[in-house]
RNA sequence: GGUCCCAUCGUCUAACGGUUAGGACGCUGGCCUCUCACGCCGGUAAUACGGGUUCGAAUCCCGUUGGGAUCACCA
């Protein structure tokens, strides 16, 4: 009880991060900060053909990029620890809890065929286990040696207990015959070694837990607590996969989605806490509990991802906000470069007249393309609507009055299309929209007060004039 | 197929023996309005099915059905 709580996110490096392992990451991570424990990170690289630096970048970009921080250095690599494990198999062998197995792969591979053929469970049938195994010139792999009777039971802190019948559970490989060590023996070493405490995993690691209890038994170490939380699943209610859309967490990194709203939502996939949808950071290290964990399998929804994207753009500071909407537009090729400090104001400003309607970074940036480049393409449609004769003298007209204001503050600039209301004895709708348009190119944009303060004197008058050539070439037409 | 897990609105969830079964996303009606939005008010919609236990079941037990996971010299 008074133990130090150590847990750890293990992935294996063998692609770009996806979104179910970072919900685990992030259970621990919560776990761990909620109780002061340590959250360490360890990478399963022992399956050497499929792991690759890249993949390790991708885990460590990922964690950055959520702010999800692991304690004690530098991630712990399997692949520097190989005589570590070696020096288990060894005890295992010795002890007699292991032994070698010359079965090839391809017959393994004849056999478990035929078992589903048949109809039969495909394990291994043990052949190798009583010393039969000694082909010689063979490279065996060894075993670890279940148990045939009796029962393995998982004490889960979101299943509660779960037994299986050791006669279900084959003799597992622990070391390949090219010496090298298995994920399920690994973990049991590691996860004694470094003393960890919980282990918090995928569901669909809960099938290998009875036969890793059993390795703990038979090297003598303590058996940590296990939560094993369920899957995400994709639309169809099958395991989230590329099918669904992106699985990639820097994926939605690109597409303009905030850390913290994928924070939010993902611990909200299978996690609740009373009625409340938006935590923040410290919020979720106070109310985090294993217990608020549900049992049931949660289905990704995008929709409500994009609904508190949307929240924390809205809520967000605006410099914080315009200094990523920096690097998106960047990304985007709106700018060929990401504005310097002192132009920061300059998005801020344009952040803080968008922050409500956008519902991702990308979106702002790419309807917000007039903010930042100096021509702008009027759209036909809205061109032909409202850049028209009849809109003419009141172009004209506001070209002249903002051609003599200096301050064009959003007060000065209300006051101007006041008063031409007044003049003309019409609505704002009436006036605002051609406005819009030869400004943006388009009818949607910001307030008209704000989008006038913002573009400023110079780019308002080079564009109004610019539209009122336009009503002139289509009229001569 | 064997084993294991799971089951409340379309989706995420709340209700841990007594509620008109609550909230959120989505969808939708209205209001607001200079465009697009935001916001506000309202609506839609669920305890998979069948047996028990109990004065009383979404909640406990059993079965059925349905879904998922897993059965590699992958992790």
């Amino acid at each position: 009880m008074t133990e130090k709580i150590r847990v750890r996110f293990a992935p294996s490096p063998t692609g770009y991060l996806h979104i179910g392992g970072v919900r685990t990451a992030l259970f621990n991570y919560l776990f761990a900060r909620k109780h002061g424990g340590s959250f360490v990170l360890r990478i399963e690289d022992t399956d050497v053909e499929r792991s690759t630096d890249e993949s390790i970048q991708a885990i460590l970009d990922g964690m950055e990029w959520l702010g999800l921080d692991y304690d004690e250095g530098p991630p712990v690599r399997q692949s520097r620890r190989i005589p570590l494990y070696q020096e288990h198999v060894e005890r295992l062998l010795a002890q007699g809890r292991a032994y070698p197995c010359t079965c090839s792969p391809e017959e393994l591979e004849e056999r478990r065929k035929q078992a589903l053929k048949e109809g039969r469970t495909p394990k291994y049938d043990g052949r190798c286990r009583e010393g039969g195994g000694a082909v010689h010139g063979r490279k065996a792999v060894i075993r670890f040696k279940t148990p045939i009777s009796g029962t393995t039971e998982v004490v889960d802190m979101i299943h509660g207990i779960i037994s299986f019948d050791n006669s279900q559970l084959d003799d597992l490989i622990i070391r390949r015959s090219d010496g090298m060590p298995t994920y399920n023996f690994c973990v049991v070493v590691d996860d004694a070694l470094m003393g960890m405490t919980h282990i918090i995993r995928g569901d669909d690691h809960l099938n290998n837990t009875p036969r890793q209890i059993l390795m703990y038994q038979a090297l003598g170490y303590d058996i940590p607590k296990f939560a094993h939380v369920p899957m995400i699943l994709g639309s169809d209610k099958t395991r989230l996969s590329k099918r669904h859309g992106a699985t990639s967490i820097m994926a939605y990194k690109e597409m303009g989605y905030l850390p913290e709203a994928m924070i939010n939502y993902l611990v909200r996939l299978g996690w609740g806490a009373g009625d409340q949808e938006i935590f923040s950071r410290e919020e979720l290290i106070e109310k985090f509990s294993l217990d608020g964990i549900g049992k049931s399998p949660a289905v990704f929804n995008p929709e409500k991802l994009l609904w508190l994207n949307h929240h924390y753009i809205k809520t967000g500071d605006p410099e914080r906000i315009a200094s990523l909407l920096n690097g998106i537009l960047v990304q985007k090729g709106i700018l060929t470069e990401p504005y310097p400090g002192e132009k920061m104001g300059y998005i801020a400003e344009v952040v803080k007249c968008q922050q409500e309607k956008r519902k991702t970074l990308v979106e702002m940036a790419e309807l917000s393309t007039y903010f930042f480049k100096r021509d702008i393409a009027i759209d036909e449609k809205a061109g032909k609507k409202y850049l028209t004769p009849e809109n003419l003298l009141l172009l004209e007209d506001l070209i002249l009055k903002f051609a003599a204001l200096d301050d064009f503050s959003v007060e000065k600039i209300q006051a101007i299309f006041e008063k031409v209301m007044a003049e003309k004895e019409t609505g704002l709708g009436k006036i605002a929209q051609p406005v819009r348009v030869a400004l943006t190119g388009g009818t949607v944009s910001p307030g008209i007060f704000e989008l006038v303060s913002i573009l400023g004197k110079e780019l308002v008058l080079k564009r109004m004039k610019k539209a009122v050539e336009y009503i002139g070439n289509r009229s001569a037409d």
